[in-house]
DNA sequence: GTTGATAAATAAACACTGTTCATTTAGACT
DNA sequence: AGTCTAAATGAACAGTGTTTATTTATCAAC
């Protein structure tokens, strides 16, 4: 089967990703060229097009398993905690801590913009939403009676929040750095949200 | 003074800032080139850079104009409303109408990074904390007696959150895109933050 | 009016980028 | 050994930011 070489197309695609998150690890969405993978890998660029529809499709895969990495992250955190509240706090701090400690893979989940009016395939929306079901788990009970769409919401409403707060830290766009300071707001965020919940205000 | 044209240095400054605008308003920061401004104000690209440093300080002061416009609407959007909370909704409600009517140029003021090392300048930096204090004078009511560095972090902690909302909206990131629902998850988020502000848990 | 200085503007180059595709080449089958 | 075929390449294309030698238009002096 294989021609010239003993690796399949499966082979070079794991060896592409795999060079291609080292690059971003080091440099960023911005280091990264299709150039570079392939020579990071020993090929050259016209084989990363006989593996990959363009350096888009590649990009995504890297987000895909940045996604896959997180997740694990978060849910993780979800194992020693009783309360809802400790719960989503435990959440936040895994979300801080996995954007400050792999700021670059992190990053580019966002900076990677589709050309527009092209979505996002329905296996990477999958592996964004789970993400909020972890939050949407916890707020259930102190969400009870409320219907599933407005819980989602909310979940989103507040994740969306934990969010902004990590990504303009994560970026020097807020004065604060270190992951702790960022817990901090990420804190404050969750506590007087889930607070706010608790007080029954009409929304 | 001026040797082969009748534009200043001023002028030419001028003119490729408003070309900038224009472009990245259709096209997006990905749409944005020197070559393309230099066109546009009918000069070649070397010419911009007898005027600009690099496209980066471009860009920084299109991002400039971008925040007097943001701020701007922040502010006016303060002017007829009397409760804190009320006025934090009219400022929230106020940002997202303005990320959802000039997409382009808002998602443009937080794509553009700056080299790794380089801190955006001072006058810069001021421009962004203006928005900020908008949202410390409302907070101010509802955190008497709280130091004003705690004031600050709140407004900051309130502010990122309203932002992640936006952003991950505005690149269709979340399921929702029409100006409507993004505020609607803007403005549960700020009213469940300001209740438990209310309530007085602890941070 | 001619000449010379000077600063504005250009054109061309450099090293990159993503992407395509004709050509080469290595292995499998007859 | 010869043929077929798919893997891999290398060169090309159009674009990017940036630099710099060269041209050119205007002003001042003669």
């Amino acid at each position: 089967m294989a021609r010239r070489s003993d690796h399949t197309k499966e082979q070079i695609k794991e060896m592409a990703l795999s060079a291609a998150e080292k690059l971003v690890t080091r440099d960023g969405l911005q280091g990264l060229s299709a150039r570079k993978i392939a020579h990071e890998i020993g090929y050259t660029v016209g084989t990363l097009y006989l593996v990959f529809e363009n350096i888009d499709e590649l990009i995504s895969h890297v987000n895909a398993r940045t996604l896959d990495m997180l997740y694990e992250s978060l849910l993780a955190a979800t194992v020693s905690c009783r309360q809802p509240r400790t719960c989503i706090l435990a959440i936040g701090r895994a979300y801080v801590e996995f954007a400050t400690r792999h700021p670059h893979r992190w990053k580019m989940i966002f900076e990677h913009n589709l050309a527009k009016g092209v979505e996002a395939p329905q296996w990477y929306r999958m592996k964004v939403n789970r993400m909020f079901e972890l939050v949407e788990q916890q707020l259930q009970p102190l969400l009870a009676g409320q219907s599933r769409k407005k819980i989602a919401q909310t979940a989103k409403t507040l994740w969306c929040g934990v969010h902004g707060i990590c990504a303009l830290a994560v970026t020097n766009k807020l004065e604060v750095d270190d992951a702790q300071s960022i817990q901090t707001l990420t804190d404050s965020l969750i506590n007087h949200f889930v607070a706010g919940i608790a007080a029954d205000i009409p929304v």
